[in-house]
DNA sequence: TTAACTCGTACTATATCAGTACGAGTTTAC
DNA sequence: GTAAACTCGTACTGATATAGTACGAGTTAA
């Protein structure tokens, strides 16, 4: 099944959480607690949406995080990219992959681009924002 | 990263081969040596294929595969379909889960079926014929 | 100084992926 | 009628990815 991780799912779950206090440092525990989620594994989340700037992070009491521009800036592919590390359709779309391993003169190489393209706009269009608004 | 498995992208590569000798029933072991693709499991593949439809087999010598519907009726979700099962961006959209386990008034299951079908609709479009014409 | 936070790495169990192995059944050609 | 060239189907296996858990260190506010 072509499917996003749940490490995206809990961190759109989060972004979409922080979105509706963007001023305020929110503590992740107590986030995971009201929803439910693992909070060791989310931290794991959020830690790589600070490291890809989507969140900032405060330390000590009274800390947590925050979103870093507004949810409207903040793109579906943004998060699938910080959490997933990218999308690529083919494996010879893949960044580590050199060389198309599959085959001489591959249909792939020359017609997959064009899908992962579109689909990349998609992912670039949705943002946090829209999936509040969907609420 | 998000990306399609290695069965989907061989099944694609079948189909292109298949879809350049409409009429003939090429056989997989062929096809296989020729693109250096290990035979036993494309052969799963294939199975898939006719199992969905898209590729009708022939048994014994001189058998093999052929497309059941010209190549421009075949699309990129009908083959990740029936390689993967389908595409669910979102756990919640899984057809195995009976319900969202995320959480409670969980945004993504209001957010995330719009772009899931932003994407099936690009996967959709995106044919068979479309690959082999971007060679 | 302690309570409430985040940071970071290491570990683990389970599932999925990417094949391999093996044998059975089917059809054509000799 | 039998051998060669095919597909069918299930079972197994090793490697990698997923979904967490464990543990402790560092940081800030009250």
């Amino acid at each position: 099944m072509l499917s996003l991780s749940k490490k995206t799912d809990y961190a759109l779950l989060v972004l979409t959480t922080l979105a509706q206090k963007p001023k305020d440092y929110v503590s992740l525990r107590e986030l995971a607690i009201k929803k439910n989620l693992p909070y060791r594994f989310l931290a794991q989340v959020a830690r790589a949406l600070v490291h890809d700037g989507l969140i900032i992070s405060r330390e000590g009491s009274g800390g947590g995080y925050r979103l870093n521009r507004p949810a409207r800036k903040i793109s579906v592919s943004d998060v699938v990219t910080a959490i997933e590390g990218g999308v690529a359709l083919a494996s010879c779309l893949s960044h580590s992959e050199t060389e198309c391993a599959l085959a001489v003169n591959c249909p792939l190489k020359k017609g997959m681009p064009s899908i992962q393209r579109m689909v990349l706009k998609t992912l670039t269009k949705k943002t946090v924002a829209d999936l509040l608004a969907a609420k």
